[in-house]
DNA sequence: CCGCAGGCAAGTGCATGCACTTTTTGCCTG
DNA sequence: CAGGCAAAAAGTGCATGCACTTGCCTGCGG
């Protein structure tokens, strides 16, 4: 493409590709397998071909999309198995996070984790779903800061973005909102109380319900997604 | 640079430089804060600035380096508060390795430890360092493969070559040999009898260990010798 | 002497071009 | 009509070029 690019040049071009993939990806838009056309890319984003390849090659490196070697990317196909380690990791990198978050979270964290997870019971009653999902996600993100522990924190949320493709429906299960709050009500009162064992516990046990409750889409949803989502409603 | 480029074309030019930067990185040999210049690495590896500049984006991906929009890129610079974080989250990397690993190995893996783990007794005997370095990393991936779990393992062996440029001295210290066997002994007999939280523990004080006998190079190494010469006075 | 405006060199960011590799197409043969 | 194969098309990999940005340097005013 010839002349400006539109608008401000926020001089990070690559940057905003990466993010704009990693975020078509990590919704599901984007679907495993799914080849990822530098040309096509390019022209959707208007930009030529070198951002886009810094991009894709980023992408590899955090595992997001897979390259083949003059043969094009894709985005990053998770078997089975890796997708159950993946939830396996989950698991026990939440529990490592509610542990020192019962040992080290700070009053303030304290009180306002307390508070949002008392709040986030109104939405267990009307049924809100979108909303709870919101919720949701702050509150591990609570547990994560609340490590204070930077590495993990990252390690955490990585692991966690890979995963969100997966956990999409989970709440569409009948009764998982519920349950949901009862789990992080048991993880609530273990951080408040300082027992990090517990909290470490309940933390794992939470996750692996959910990677239960996911397995069942995990083996639809890679290819179905896109279509049942903007099929529905 | 005109013509071709002497060797064969293996096809990835771009993950070689990966590799070549990253591993003069990890062994110390670029140190946290150095500045890293597209042109210069191109000419030193007798490349055109486009791969440097990808590898250089996929190194800041997963961490190694740090990019500065139009000023460049340095080799990351990690703060003490950071190196902590990562030792703590390296012990309980480990400590999940060796959990999975005691409840998960095979007999083959749980009989190839044990063996190489009483050769290595040799090389305390005989104080080889560099025998016992090598061993040592072998030991800890056998570890990490024998959670039966490739997420954790890949996790965990990033990390740990994030935290490589700060273990290098460990053994340096004296007696440290024979305690870091001592330490392994302890971890192997508790996956043998299969007792995963005693493998953890062990695992995990292993590490805490380690963190604290590179606490003492950690802090002198990073920024001063090269850097603090050309810079005052 | 300090400060600082403006210009200059160095270096980054992206577009484009060309060589090469893989995939597809269309034709020919058995 | 399937199989094979060569040539075209499509797509990737890297080099090069140019527009910018940054940081330094210089020289002028305070």
């Amino acid at each position: 493409m010839s002349g400006k690019r539109g608008l401000v040049r926020s001089g990070t071009t690559v940057d905003q590709m990466v993010r704009a993939i990693a975020d078509r990806i990590v919704t599901g838009y984007l679907r495993p397998g799914e080849k990822l056309d530098e040309g096509s890319l390019a022209a959707r984003f208007d930009v030529s071909r070198t951002p886009v390849r810094e991009a894709l090659g980023q992408l590899s490196a955090i595992g997001l999309v897979e390259r083949r070697p003059n043969r094009g990317a894709i985005v990053a196909v998770v078997t089975q198995e890796h997708l159950a380690s993946m939830f396996e990791s989950m698991a026990e990198l939440e529990a490592i996070c509610a542990r020192f978050s019962a040992e080290r979270m700070t009053g303030a964290e304290r009180r306002s984790l307390e508070m949002e997870h008392q709040a986030s019971a109104r939405m267990v009653q009307l049924g809100a779903e979108e909303d709870y999902e919101y919720f949701n996600t702050e509150f591990h993100s609570r547990l994560y800061r609340g490590a204070h522990n930077t590495h993990i924190h990252d390690l955490t949320v990585a692991t966690r973005s890979r995963l969100a493709p997966f956990r999409r429906a989970q709440f569409m299960l009948p009764g998982r909102l519920a349950k949901s709050w009862q789990e992080h009500d048991v993880i609530v009162t273990a951080i408040m109380r300082g027992d990090a064992a517990a909290a470490g516990k309940a933390a794992r046990d939470h996750v692996s319900i959910v990677s239960e409750a996911s397995a069942v889409f995990a083996t639809v949803d890679p290819m179905e997604s896109r279509l049942s989502r903007s099929a529905r409603r």
